[in-house]
DNA sequence: TCATTAAGTATGC
DNA sequence: GCATACTTAATGA
């Protein structure tokens, strides 16, 4: 297997804090793997048996309802750990994941997760950081699917993803990896059918452009109007 | 206001 | 040319 360079950890929130020979020392241990679009990368409540870290490419996280339907909890963006099941105290994944596009993470056997936390400054305090985020994040979104109308949940959602790995072209913020109306439906807990209406009417008004699996927010402050303030 | 049904068009391997 | 993505209208809770 060919050497990982160390640039790919530098830089990073859990990895700021160290030298050269700390990132030698953690890349050596790390496997690096591929992801083709749509692949899972483990399952919600398998044995957590290893640690991952995205590199390149975009994740869904999903979570399985005792209905039995699947929602989007929430995205992975490169740099960001994943599967820190041992994080949790767990020794099962709490969700499942899937590369949104193409993707690339390394991993790491969850037994050396003691050695991390002790070892390397900054990295427990970092993963716990995330950690505390994400779940903010998802009670906002859970408290938000409760509370607010469709429009509005359907908004937030476009403008988190936009948000969160948007790439600036010359008519607005794209979002970075492939998004069906499905993907969207299932984030906000509504059908593919009133996403596409939504966004059909947004595409009208010039907020939006899409095409099959593609949107591009050409207007984000109408967005934003839409997603929460009241006008 | 929104889901559901249903019936259509577009797109890409 | 077939499966998948997306659109639109109609109906009714």
């Amino acid at each position: 297997m060919a050497k990982l360079d160390e640039s790919l950890l530098t830089g990073l929130p859990p990895f700021s804090m160290l030298n050269r020979a700390q990132i030698r020392e953690i890349l050596d241990h790390a496997v690096s793997r591929r992801y083709d679009e749509g692949t899972t990368i483990f399952h919600e409540g398998a044995e957590a048996e290893r640690f991952f870290l995205l590199l390149d490419g975009y994740l869904r996280v999903v979570r399985t309802t005792p209905g039995g339907d699947q929602i989007i909890v929430l995205h992975i963006s490169p740099g960001q750990l994943f599967g820190i099941a041992p994080a949790l105290q767990r020794d099962t994944y709490p969700a499942t994941s899937i590369a949104a596009a193409e993707s690339i993470a390394l991993s790491w056997p969850v037994s050396l997760w003691p050695d991390f936390t002790a070892k390397y400054p900054g990295f427990a305090t970092e993963s716990y950081k995330t950690l505390g985020q994400r779940l903010g994040q998802i009670q906002e979104t859970l408290t938000e699917m409760a509370t607010q109308a469709v429009e509005k949940r359907v908004a937030s959602a476009v403008l988190r993803m936009a948000n969160q790995s948007g790439i600036k072209t010359e008519n607005g913020i794209e979002i970075a990896f492939p998004v069906t109306r499905q993907n969207i439906s299932d984030m906000t807990g509504t059908t593919l059918h009133t996403v596409s209406r939504l966004l059909s009417a947004w595409q009208k008004d010039g907020i939006v452009e899409s095409t099959r699996k593609h949107i591009v927010v050409t207007d984000p402050h109408r967005l934003v109007i839409l997603s929460g303030a009241q006008d």
